[in-house]
DNA sequence: GTCTATACTGAGATAGAC
DNA sequence: GTCTATCTCAGTATAGAC
């Protein structure tokens, strides 16, 4: 068969958004893909890189999608960086995918949520967060260092539990459309950013 | 052997914490706790029971504290809460646990991130989430019950994702205690929860 | 270069002897 | 209660056919 490659990408991407990474054997994905087990090995050499190329394929244009977002909110500012633009380029590209490919959504919240593999954080997602670091502590500059960083990292936690389902959401009657969902998360987190800082005064 | 039981309990806690729940496998603990594998199934029916044996013995006196913690913010305010006590009661008891028992802060926090096991959030952590719950709706009058649900979500996540170590983490360099790290969180989260409400409005 | 068949190790689970 | 033996199913590795 000619495209094997792209089948194993593509049925694995489907599998592992809707059942999570752990949970999907590649057997289950060769079974639906209709290819032979060796074949994932020969293309991909481990369960997770082919996990990594995935995550290569899908989350490019997410990232271009906020970058462009924050060239435009720090161009227009001329100089005047609002928290919530900054936040608002970081998450709402994000509802984008979900329209089309809610799984890969599931998929990356999870995979930042169970911490599942360091070295494609620092692949595909490292770059551009420190970039959104920055443009966060030019609006914030009177937060120090460390605290920013912290509340990255609340922020982080907050998305990713955002996007992949969970417990807590089931309580939550409504299912909120993605979109709305985001909305209110930049809400929420431009609150957190701008408190005033006092346990790490140092 | 006599208590077989305690010795497999003792045993996974410490490597489920050291190695995370899916990384350690049944074998392993067998083999650190010298019993025979048919003696977990037999005491505990299967892995995942194990850890929730494991959640009930250490999640109970947290569970407590933090329900205790609550009584008294609620007494002594005379019905004028205050969001960040809410939130400190709910957050700073795990930084007790931590001391202690890193690891099982470390087991407890992958467990929401990871959404092991909805049945777990249902039995050790959803009643008590409920009072805090209505304890913040109550320092939080004027917020629409959908998105305080929603805040509540958010606020798991960031939690979960500090409890648990993350690639984002290793960028922050000062290796934060984790009382200073919750105290934080509160900070941020009282920003969050105190936050004008607008893309909800329906 | 691609793919298949097959085998290896280690996982969780279970039946049944003691 | 405990242990042996065994089952099924993971992920992985390799030899060799096209």
């Amino acid at each position: 068969m000619i495209d094997t490659k792209g089948k194993i990408l593509d049925t694995a991407e489907r599998l592992f958004g809707e059942r999570g990474y752990g949970a999907t054997s590649l057997r289950q994905v060769i079974a639906e893909a209709k290819v032979n087990i060796a074949a994932v090995h020969y293309h991909f050499g481990s369960k997770e890189e082919l996990l990594d190329a995935l995550v290569l394929r899908k989350m490019g244009p997410v990232t271009a999608a906020r970058l462009a977002l924050l060239d435009k909110v720090e161009a227009s500012g001329k100089g005047k960086l609002k928290v919530e633009d900054v936040l608002g380029a970081f998450l709402l590209p994000t509802a984008e995918m979900a329209e089309r490919n809610p799984q890969f959504v599931t998929l990356v919240g999870r995979m930042f949520a169970e911490g599942i593999m360091p070295g494609i954080f620092e692949k595909h997602f490292k770059s551009s967060l420190l970039r959104f670091l920055s443009a966060l502590g030019r609006a914030l500059p009177h937060l120090p260092q460390e605290e920013l960083l912290w509340r990255v990292h609340f922020m982080i936690g907050a998305m990713a539990h955002t996007m992949c389902g969970s417990p807590v959401m089931q309580m939550i009657g409504t299912p909120t459309d993605f979109e709305t969902r985001m909305k209110r998360l930049v809400e929420f987190l431009t609150g957190g950013f701008r408190a005033p800082a006092e346990s790490g005064g140092k």
